[in-house]
DNA sequence: AGCACGCCGACT
DNA sequence: GTCGGCGTGCTC
C-alpha cells in the first residue's frame, strides 16, 4: 500500500475530509488502518497528528503528495466500525468527523500505553475486518424491566449481565451505555456478582486519561468483552459486537451538550444498523422517541412481568393531603422508610392571570395550563384548550414558577420526631441505613433503601406535569417511574394531585401508555419525535438573516417555527428528509460562514443543532 | 488553525 | 515607487 488517507481531529469544516499521503518504504510493512501518524501539513509543513482511515494503491488527489513522517501509535487506536460510525453521525448531525474522533478515541496517554505494551496484553490482537457474525437478523427491542429495583431477578442490570455472560463466553461482545455514575455503580455491582469484571472494560468521562487510554487499547484489541460506560461509550471500540444495551435513554445525560449535539439513542440506533447487531433499550418509562419506534414497529416492546407496589392516586391539589399525611406518619411509626419526591427548585411553572394573580387551572381536571407552540393555552393534564382571557376578565397571562423548596421545610416541620434525610442534585445521598427514615428527594437524587421504601409519595405530581416544555410529560414519567422503582415489594406509591386519563393509566403504572398518548398528540401538532426540529444559532443578526434567506430560497424541506430565543431560528423537517436536509444545509452554512463579515478569531459564526428539543 | 497570496492606503 | 494592512482561500 503506497497511499494512506489521513483525517484530523479538527472541528473545521475545511478539514472535514481525508488527506492523502504517500507511505515511505520504511513504514509500508508496519502501517495499518486506525494508526495515528505524524504528517506535514499546511504551508509551514508543520507536523500534525492524524489517523489513517484508508490504505490504497493510488490517490485521486491531483497535486504532489507529501510523505507520512512517522507512526505515533504502534497499534491501531481507531476501528473501522468506529470510523464508519463517526462518519454517519457527522452526516446526520451536520457536524465534522474530526469533532467525533475525539469522542471515539480518548486523549493518548504515553505512559499508560507503554505499560499496556509491556504487559504483553496486545498479544491477543486480532485484525477485525468487519463484524464476523455472519448473516443474522438483528433483534431490536424496548424492554420494561422489573418495576422494582429490589426485585433483583428482574433488575435491568441482572438482565443485561445474564445475557452478557452467555455472549462473552462465545467470543461475542456487548456494549452497555448508561446515564451516569449511579447506574455505572449499579451495573458494576451486577458485573461483580456475575463474576464478569475480568471480561469488562469501562469507558467513562469521569475516569482519568490514563485509565481511559488503557481501557481503550484493551477494548480495541479484544473480543468477547463487555464495554460499558456513560454516553461517550456509544463510540467506544467493541469487536464482534452482538448486542447494544442502552439504559434509560430518556435521561438528560444521554444528550451531548456541545456540537454536533448527538444523543446516545440516535448514535446507538445508527451503530446497530451499521454493525447489524441487536439493540435493546431498557427503561421504566419510555422516551417519546422510543414510544414512536414501538408504534411504527421498529422496536418490539417487551414487558418483564414482575412484582408491583400498590398505587394510590389523589386528585387533591394540596401537595400532601390529610390521608397521605397519616400514611406517612403510620409508616414512620412502624419504623419503615418513606420516600417523598418533590419537584426540582424552579423546575415547574404554570400560567397565572396578570389581573387577579390566580393560577389558571383547567375547569375539568384542575391541571395547570401552558402555552403550546401555537400560543394556545392548554391544560397540561387533559390537553383541553383555553382562551387567554381569564374568567375574572384579565386579558393576559404570565408564566410563574411553583417553587418547591418551601415544601421540604414544611414537611420536615410536619414530622418533628422523624429522622429526616434530604437528597438533591447538589447534596446527593446514595443510600440510607436506618429503617424509620423520611427521605425528601428531588427527581434523580432518590437514595436506595435496603429492601425498598415502604411508602413512596410523589408529592409534586401535578406540578411536574405543568413543566412548560415539550418533554415535560415524558420527563415526569421517567422521574416518577424511577422513584417508584425504589419502593419495596409490598410498598405503596402515592401520586398526589392527578386526575383524568393520566391518573387512570398510572393506576396500573402504565407509563408507556401515558407517553404514547403524548407522543401521538405531538405528532398531530407536527412536533418531535415524529418530526425533527433543528435550531440554527448565529453569533450576529446579520449572518442569521443571510442564512435564513438562503434557506428560504433553497431548502423547501424546512418549515420555519417561531421562537423567542435570541439569535436563533428554528425549523421543522420530516425524518425522511433528514439526510437531504443535513447535506444541503451544510453547503449553505459553509458558504455563509466563509463570507461572514462578523468573524471573530477562533469563534464559529453558525451553530447547527439538528435535533434541538430545548428550543420549544 | 496557521500561513501565503494578493490587492489598496501612507511612507521614505 | 514599496511597505504592510489583513480579507480570502488552501493545506494531501
Amino acid at each position: 500500500m503506497e497511499i494512506a488517507s489521513v483525517v484530523f481531529n479538527s472541528p473545521l469544516p475545511q478539514l472535514n475530509k481525508p488527506f492523502d499521503y504517500s507511505v515511505p518504504e520504511r513504514l509500508r510493512s508496519s502501517l495499518a488502518f486506525g494508526m495515528q501518524v505524524s504528517v506535514p501539513f499546511g504551508a509551514a509543513k508543520k507536523p500534525k497528528i492524524g489517523t489513517v482511515v484508508a490504505l490504497e494503491e493510488s490517490s485521486s488527489y491531483l497535486g504532489t503528495l507529501a510523505e507520512i513522517s512517522g507512526i505515533v501509535s504502534a497499534t491501531p487506536v481507531l476501528t473501522k466500525q468506529q470510523y464508519n460510525l463517526c462518519k454517519e453521525v457527522a452526516l446526520r448531525q451536520m457536524g465534522q468527523i474530526g469533532e467525533l474522533l475525539g469522542t471515539a478515541v480518548p486523549k493518548r496517554s504515553v505512559r499508560a500505553e507503554a505499560l499496556y505494551v509491556k504487559s504483553g496484553h496486545q498479544g491477543s490482537t486480532v485484525a477485525f475486518e468487519t463484524n464476523s457474525s455472519l448473516q443474522r437478523t438483528p433483534t431490536r427491542r424496548y424492554i420494561t424491566p422489573g418495576t422494582l429495583d429490589s426485585d433483583s431477578q428482574n433488575h435491568w442490570a441482572s438482565l443485561i449481565a445474564t445475557n452478557a455472560r452467555k455472549l462473552v463466553e462465545t467470543g461475542r461482545s456487548v456494549l452497555v451505555v448508561l446515564p451516569d455514575f449511579r447506574e455505572l455503580d449499579t451495573f458494576e455491582r451486577a458485573l461483580q456478582s456475575f463474576d464478569l469484571m475480568a471480561h469488562s472494560v469501562r469507558q467513562s468521562s469521569e475516569d482519568s486519561l490514563k485509565d481511559r487510554w488503557t481501557n481503550h487499547l484493551v477494548a480495541t484489541n479484544q473480543v468477547g468483552v463487555i464495554v460499558y460506560g456513560t454516553r461517550l461509550a456509544s463510540f467506544a471500540p467493541c469487536n464482534n459486537l452482538e448486542t447494544i444495551y442502552l439504559v434509560d435513554d430518556g435521561d438528560e445525560s444521554h444528550q451531548e451538550q456541545g456540537s454536533p449535539y448527538w444523543h446516545s439513542r440516535e448514535v446507538l440506533l445508527q451503530r446497530s444498523q451499521l454493525e447489524n447487531c441487536n439493540i435493546e433499550i431498557i427503561s421504566h418509562s419510555p422516551s417519546s422517541e422510543v414510544a414512536r419506534l414501538c408504534e411504527i414497529g421498529y422496536l418490539e416492546h417487551v414487558v418483564i412481568k414482575s412484582a408491583k407496589p400498590l398505587v394510590r392516586i389523589t386528585s387533591d391539589t394540596e401537595r400532601v393531603d390529610q390521608e397521605t399525611y397519616s400514611l406517612i406518619s403510620r409508616t414512620l411509626s412502624d419504623n419503615k422508610p418513606v420516600l417523598i419526591q418533590i419537584a426540582n427548585l424552579g423546575y415547574a411553572s404554570a400560567l397565572a392571570c396578570v389581573k387577579c394573580k390566580e393560577i389558571r387551572r383547567c375547569d375539568s381536571c384542575q391541571g395547570t395550563l401552558w402555552l403550546d407552540p401555537s400560543k394556545t393555552a392548554r391544560c397540561r393534564n387533559c390537553k383541553k384548550t383555553f382562551t387567554i382571557q381569564c374568567p375574572c376578565g384579565g386579558s393576559s397571562v404570565k408564566p410563574i414558577s411553583l417553587g418547591s423548596n418551601a415544601l421540604a421545610e414544611q414537611l420536615a416541620r410536619s414530622f418533628p420526631n422523624a429522622n429526616i434525610v434530604h437528597s438533591s442534585g447538589l447534596e446527593r445521598v446514595t443510600s440510607i441505613e436506618s429503617a424509620g427514615t423520611l427521605v425528601i428527594a428531588t427527581p434523580g437524587a432518590e437514595p436506595t433503601a435496603a429492601n425498598g421504601f415502604a411508602l413512596v409519595v410523589l408529592a409534586d405530581s401535578l406540578t411536574m406535569l405543568g413543566v412548560p416544555k415539550l418533554r415535560g410529560l415524558e420527563m415526569a414519567c421517567q422521574k416518577w417511574s424511577n422513584a417508584v422503582a425504589k419502593s419495596s415489594k409490598d410498598g405503596l406509591v402515592v401520586f398526589v394531585g392527578l386526575s383524568g386519563t393520566i391518573a387512570q393509566q398510572l393506576r396500573d403504572l402504565n407509563f408507556t401508555a401515558v407517553v404514547r398518548d403524548d407522543m401521538l398528540e405531538r405528532s398531530e401538532l407536527g412536533l418531535p419525535p415524529s418530526t425533527r426540529i433543528l435550531s440554527l444559532t448565529a453569533s450576529n443578526q446579520h449572518d442569521l438573516s443571510r442564512i435564513s434567506s438562503s434557506i428560504e430560497e433553497q431548502l423547501v424541506e424546512l418549515s420555519p417555527i417561531p421562537t423567542s430565543v435570541a439569535n436563533t431560528i428554528v425549523y421543522g423537517y420530516s425524518i425522511a428528509s433528514g439526510s437531504d436536509v443535513a447535506t444541503k444545509l451544510r453547503v449553505l452554512v459553509n458558504s455563509v460562514s466563509k463570507s461572514s463579515k462578523h468573524k471573530l478569531p477562533g469563534q464559529r459564526v453558525l451553530f447547527v443543532n439538528m435535533d434541538d428539543h430545548k428550543v420549544i
